[in-house]
DNA sequence: TTCCAGATTTGACAAATGTCAATAAATCAT
DNA sequence: ATGATTTATTGACATTTGTCAAATCTGGAA
């Protein structure tokens, strides 16, 4: 049971120490703010208008962040994959309504740590900035990125961008979240993956 | 003279003191960090392929972060205006040589510092890590909201909400920028301004 | 002022993508 | 396994947007 326990913050441990050292202590201090949890397929964690009260790392599974417009189309603003942490970050940070939702997309199981968990540490403890920091780095590059694919490309190149980047994703998922992750509708993307 | 020297650095120290306070010493050695300098419009900062040497601040003008394809046709990945900071983001950070270019699209006057500096300091002044991790989330979370816009928008609608949200941009900037900030060719855009 | 270079607008048309509807395929719960 | 429900594909067509070319407008230099 203990080797157990243990088990589900091994991954959280090591992306603390992926870019940096953290000591002992101060991982176990981190790991301590996390709470463990499964999730069911579809279900959702956070509705728009709430604000978000937690930020997700996933040890197994995929949580999806998505928008939904007036007449009910959805958009997936981010995809959550095993060792990434994520939520509705604007929200989550601003402690604003959130305009997404959360959903698990996968039978997932997951660590969620609070905002105000989250933002103690941050004045407690510099390497738990330091951390977060490059973590922001990261996933603000990788929006640039998105960026520029959404401006520059078609919808064959985002595509095979995506193909390239991440193809254990398309195979994951449904091609509804693929295609309102990309902003091309489902129709056009089935057609694509026929013609090649 | 040394009235107009300190004015130099009147917008950056408020920029500092935006969201912490922050000493007059640790503003005093921030400030000494970064050079001054004039550009002409049009004037090209970072060529695609090198590594971006410089963060900028923008005092006065705007710069602007662009791509370019094969064909010459260039995007706007982002646009930096008074009392913003911005550059090549991920050459700079990555110190990988970059997709994009910036150029200065008015005469401007810019305060530049090197990432060596940079970083320098991150490791130095605790402060100095949580102004940048604070510029971070904001200028993160303006990126999820581009991107929000660029998946669920058609042309019309995101000119719509640079209307509402940037009004002076489109009266400042030549409306070519604007349509390869948007994603949009210059002809929709030019149809978009007319018809409503 | 006058002229020129660049920017903007407009038109005609082509290409890409979306929408709606019908069908086929896959997945889930029992 | 089997039926029910969701998901994926395909076709026909409408709409949006892009492309190219020409015309018009604009601001700065001589």
């Amino acid at each position: 049971m203990i080797g157990q326990e243990a088990d589900v913050y091994r991954q959280l441990k090591q992306y603390f120490s992926k870019y940096i050292t953290v000591s002992d202590e101060q991982t176990s201090v981190f790991c301590s703010k996390f709470k463990h949890r499964r999730t069911k397929r579809g279900e959702v964690l956070l509705r728009a208008g709430e604000v978000a009260p937690y930020s997700y790392f996933v040890n197994k599974g995929c949580l999806r962040v998505y928008m939904m417009d007036a007449e009910g189309r959805e958009s997936t603003r981010f995809l959550v994959f095993e060792n990434c942490i994520g939520t509705a970050f604007p929200s989550f940070t601003l402690q604003e309504p959130s305009m997404a939702y959360i959903q698990s997309v996968e039978p997932s199981e997951i660590l969620y740590i609070t905002h105000k968990d989250f933002n103690e540490m941050l004045d407690t403890f510099p390497v738990w900035e330091r951390i977060y920091r490059i973590d922001l780095e990261r996933e603000y590059i990788a929006s640039i990125r998105r960026i520029e694919s959404l401006i520059t490309m078609d919808a064959k190149q985002k595509y095979n961008m995506l193909m390239n980047t991440n193809p254990s994703l398309i195979q994951r998922l449904p091609s509804k979240i693929i295609a309102d992750y990309l902003g091309i509708s489902q129709e056009t993307l089935s057609r694509l993956k026929s013609k090649k």
